[in-house]
DNA sequence: CCGATTCACTGAAGCGATTCACTGATGCGG
DNA sequence: CCGCATCAGTGAATCGCTTCAGTGAATCGG
């Protein structure tokens, strides 16, 4: 056992100050204490450099100060802006955010779970990868869980922010049928790689509401297969006006498919993302997209996850309704 | 002190198999018992669902298993990226990684540090914004610190991963010398942004040697202004038959400017950028830059700080040559 | 002026592991 | 058969802080 920079002790401080221990840690947090003891404490303190020992304050309270973060895969741009959010936000809150990465595996990501359960994490926000997951049920009865984008399982979490995916849907079609769209291909992420949308039931009744004609594709996961299928599908003779892609790393594989095609966006065909991902504004033309205010995302799971663990009253549910960031990739047919 | 969730300590499974709690501890970690003792052990802290308490762990053994992660500004995709690598890393090898981000501020970098060491994290990574600040001294000799990018002063730190700038400024220069370029504007990022570069001098001296006239600019924080700087040197009458921007989202911003002027790339203006973020090769065209070999930074890093930790022998210096990932926004004059 | 509150603080008991210094066995060479 | 390691396991101290129950003094309403 190393003991590299043996640090001063609560102990010490009380010493010096002639008081106990426990009069120490009352007043360096400031409760049950005269102001001018407090004041007395926390400069022998400073002269001692004396910091709290927040490993043994853990170990005491039984509150580690910690947040658990488990994004479901962390390669998604989007899920990395989202754990910077949360990370700051916490910070900010002085508390820390531990941030896990399933890296997609919707296996590792009970097992990461549980691993920041028995990490004595406070509280935890979790992207799930499977929501029906049932140790989600077990997890929130051992500490306060947030979910971000869908539901978990029996409703059993102390709070959950979720998309309205209908209003993105109704967003981006009406936006495409505005334009004078008919025909439009949508293409969809396979289950593992995103959080459910149970909007695709949503884009076929927008699309029939709206007179437009939509067919539905699962696009495989990566860059270079939805490049393929975008190929597949420009290829076509009886090709779309345009294309709505269930996220923006789709929308990159229809980009790289019109480069080599030698097509125009949005002259040739009309291409419309989702989640707007941070470049998505720089690609050429920018994608047109629909956005989360990320923000506001952040703040929500934020609150939920420390008012649940402060017991504090706090709002169970958050929707987020997503807004059309309309760009250069949609134009009439 | 809400108490959910009580689960079996250590002293339960020792009562449990009739064993002293130290031998318990002693034949969970396999030392110092038999293969009998540990199986009967191993069979009944499952039984009784015991999970070891990492923080009391903590406490009595000195060392966290986290090592901190302390990025310069995770806006950056660059240190985005590096921070998923090092996440995942860390891991891989039963630690965890506790990310902390300085928001591109060197008093805040040095809070955060101090935090960390407050924390206990048992060693730290950190991508220093102000690798001069005194306090990196103090820190290393509390704890192993592996610097990423630039050497600490004083070389107190127990492990660096650098980066050859000069090589990397050599390649880019030697490419668009190949490609017939002879004036060409160079744009560098702030001090505070990105770690220093000294290559700027390098800049002068390759051009010299190559034969090219080179101007070095600094280009402010942020898109926008980046691409006001860039607006401005391409409207010049002399302007210059190619840009090597010092970071790729110094790039993002002569793309945003050429858009604007509608000036063609390659065909008009050359421009190459630095560090390849991860949506480079989705521009269009896709951007040609210096690219580095993140895995191996990831994995020297992490190599460093767990060999210091673990007082294990490790290569206290590594240097990571970059390589010029060439695409289509290079070409002739 | 009294009993009840409130206030500031103390002492001691944890929190749940690890680790050090020992103690009996057991093994083994000579 | 002795003396010396070696091995498996024990007890108790410890890590540094929080918190509970309690104590004496000051305060207060009536």
């Amino acid at each position: 056992m190393p003991q590299r920079g043996k640090r001063a002790t609560i102990r010490e401080v009380a010493k010096a100050t002639g008081l106990s221990p426990a009069a120490v840690s009352y007043a360096l947090r400031g409760v049950q204490t005269s102001e001018e003891t407090q004041e007395r404490v926390r400069r022998a303190a400073a002269e001692l450099g004396y910091e709290a020992h927040p490993i043994a304050r853990a170990l005491a309270s039984g509150r580690s100060g910690m947040v658990g973060l488990l994004c479901g895969s962390l390669e998604d741009y989007w899920q990395q802006s989202l754990a910077v959010g949360i990370g700051r936000a916490l910070l900010a809150r002085d508390r820390y955010a531990l941030i896990l990465d399933a890296a997609g595996d919707p296996e590792r990501e009970i097992a990461l779970a549980r691993q920041l359960r028995d990490q004595r994490v406070d509280g935890l926000i979790v992207q799930p990868l499977d929501p029906a997951a049932p140790f989600w049920a077990e997890l929130a009865e051992a500490l306060p869980v947030v979910s971000i984008g869908d539901s978990l399982r029996g409703g059993h979490a102390q709070g959950e922010v979720v998309f309205d995916n209908r209003r993105g849907v109704t967003l981006a079609l009406e936006h495409l049928h505005g334009l004078g769209h008919r025909r439009i291909a949508v293409l969809t992420p396979t289950r593992a790689s995103t959080p459910d949308r149970p909007a695709d039931v949503h884009v076929h009744a927008e699309a029939e509401r709206l007179g437009i004609e939509a067919s539905v594709i699962t696009a495989p996961q990566g860059l270079a297969e939805a490049t393929e299928l975008a190929r597949a599908l420009l290829r076509a003779p009886d090709r779309p006006s345009a294309v709505f892609c269930f996220s923006d790393s789709i929308a990159y594989g229809v980009y790289a498919a019109t480069r080599e095609l030698g097509l125009d966006i949005p002259g040739d065909i009309s291409v419309a993302g989702y989640d707007n991902y941070p470049m998505s504004s720089l690609l050429s033309p920018p994608l047109t997209t629909v956005d989360w205010d990320i923000d506001n995302i952040v703040h929500a799971a934020v609150r939920v996850v420390l008012g649940a663990i402060d017991e504090k009253p706090y709002r169970r549910r958050t929707v987020t309704a997503p807004t059309l960031e309309v760009r250069a990739s949609t134009g009439p047919p």
